[in-house]
RNA sequence: GGAGGGGUUCCCGAGCGGCCAAAGGGGGCAGACUGUAAAUCUGCUGGCGCAGCCUUCGCUGGUUCAAAUCCAGCCCCCUCCA
């Protein structure tokens, strides 16, 4: 029930690294960044155009899944590869990070998550066991264990609480995973102590999971403070297993966490500000939304050569969007998968060629990208 | 020609003597967004030397301490009847 995970190149300036992990969908290099596709769609992309796009690897979400359509109608279907007709990997988040984002329609316990679905009212419990069942059930490539995401701020017996209860699923998930063609990872707990965050990576490398999730960040912390939490935690996962930054994101944040030792990650970030309007460029944010792109004949990002930019100006962009026009969503949601995934085709690249450190450098001063 | 109804801040539209710079939408302008309850959410949207003052509710006069709101005349628009 291995996985098989190639390091290639390692940065002598920093913990990053160049892998290969073996999947029964195809050769995902790392760091990699995986799109998301919470309800088996990258809102407004099809799979071609992910695949077009260099996507390797895609999420989706078990909770949102088991609601609708429902897990025995994705096994009818052949498992979410067939159903939704994208040919490479795919990773399923757990659930975990709804008992965050949908504090108020749940509770926790012991046993598990009670939620109260946001769709229709109705009440569903999720277990550790089951939530492993509906993902073997789903036939993702890479299932993840249900976890507690605690809040920020949050206080240390809470955190304590929260990383405990996670550590115990993990072990009762790991049990009850059986599916072959599919792995499971842990995840890494402990809010911003970092006595919590270590010991929950220790406790979660004994179990022996063939990666590692590292979770409850960007949940609002202030970035230094993720640093020092992944600082805090890689030394104690083992080097020849992945590392999963679950929710990040923005360009800085991705080579600084990778310049960490990082070697997955996710986020909404690209493909939701795509779709409110903002577009990542070389010098940073671009509101194409605001009304300063109203007569500008530039791309988005000069020099940037996706679909988008290659055709488009940003007058007419910001024209779609304004106007309400689906097609604007989608070009600028190209434009900023095309700009993550090609840094980290470049982040790959600079490790492997020994120039990661000025590209780290680079990126970074592009400024801020998230805004805050 | 006759009978009704109506003209409100960028647009639609409420208000029908003071609590009205005027509800609510829309539009506009800006902000937020990091394992997606998110094509969503938040703020601002007459001017200024801004705890106050000035200009604004078709136009012009008038009544009143006080009018977008009442009266008179005028100008437009809509419906019906001839």
């Amino acid at each position: 029930m291995g996985i098989e995970f190639r390091i290639i190149a390692e940065d002598a300036g920093s913990a990053a690294r160049v892998c290969e992990l073996v999947t029964p969908h195809g050769v995902i290099e790392t760091p990699v960044f995986m799109p998301v596709g919470t309800q088996a769609s990258v809102k407004t992309m099809t799979p071609e155009e992910l695949e077009d796009l260099g996507a390797t690897i895609i999420l989706a979400n078990t909770y949102h899944l088991y609601l609708r359509p429902g897990a025995e109608l994705i096994r009818e279907a052949g498992g979410l590869h067939r159903f939704m007709g994208w040919r490479r990997a795919i990773l399923t988040d757990s659930g975990g990070y709804q008992v965050f984002s949908l504090a108020p329609l749940r509770k926790v316990t012991d046993e598990g998550v009670v939620f109260r679905s946001h769709i229709d009212g109705s009440e569903h419990l999720f277990t550790p066991e089951k939530v492993v069942a509906i993902q073997e059930a789903l036939g993702s490539d890479i299932a993840m264990v249900l976890d507690e995401c605690a809040p920020y701020p949050c206080g240390l017996e809470e955190a304590r609480a929260a990383v405990e209860r996670t550590t115990r699923w993990a072990e009762q998930s790991r049990r009850a995973h059986t599916a072959s063609g599919q792995v499971l990872f842990g995840i890494v707990q402990g809010s911003t102590y970092p006595a919590r965050r270590a010991r929950s990576a220790r406790e979660l490398a004994a179990l022996d999971f063939p990666g590692y999730g590292i979770g409850g960040l960007s949940v609002g912390e202030p970035k230094e403070v993720m640093y020092a939490m992944l600082e805090e935690v890689i030394p104690h996962l083992p080097p020849h297993k992945p590392r999963y930054l679950m929710g990040v994101g923005s360009p800085d944040c991705l080579v600084e966490a990778v310049a960490r030792g990082v070697d997955m990650f996710d986020c909404v970030l690209p493909t939701r500000i795509a779709r409110h309007g903002t577009v990542f460029t070389r010098r940073g944010r671009l509101v194409v939304r605001n009304a300063v792109c109203a007569r500008d004949w530039r791309p988005l990002d000069p020099g940037c050569n996706c679909y988008t930019c290659r055709r488009y100006a940003r007058a007419y962009v910001h024209h779609l969007l304004k106007a309400g026009e689906i097609l604007g969503l989608r070009l600028t949601t190209i434009h900023n998968l095309h700009f993550i995934l090609t840094l980290m085709r470049e982040m790959r690249a600079a490790i492997r060629g020994g120039y990661f450190a000025a590209f780290r450098e680079e990126v970074l001063a592009a400024g801020n990208f998230c805004g805050c």
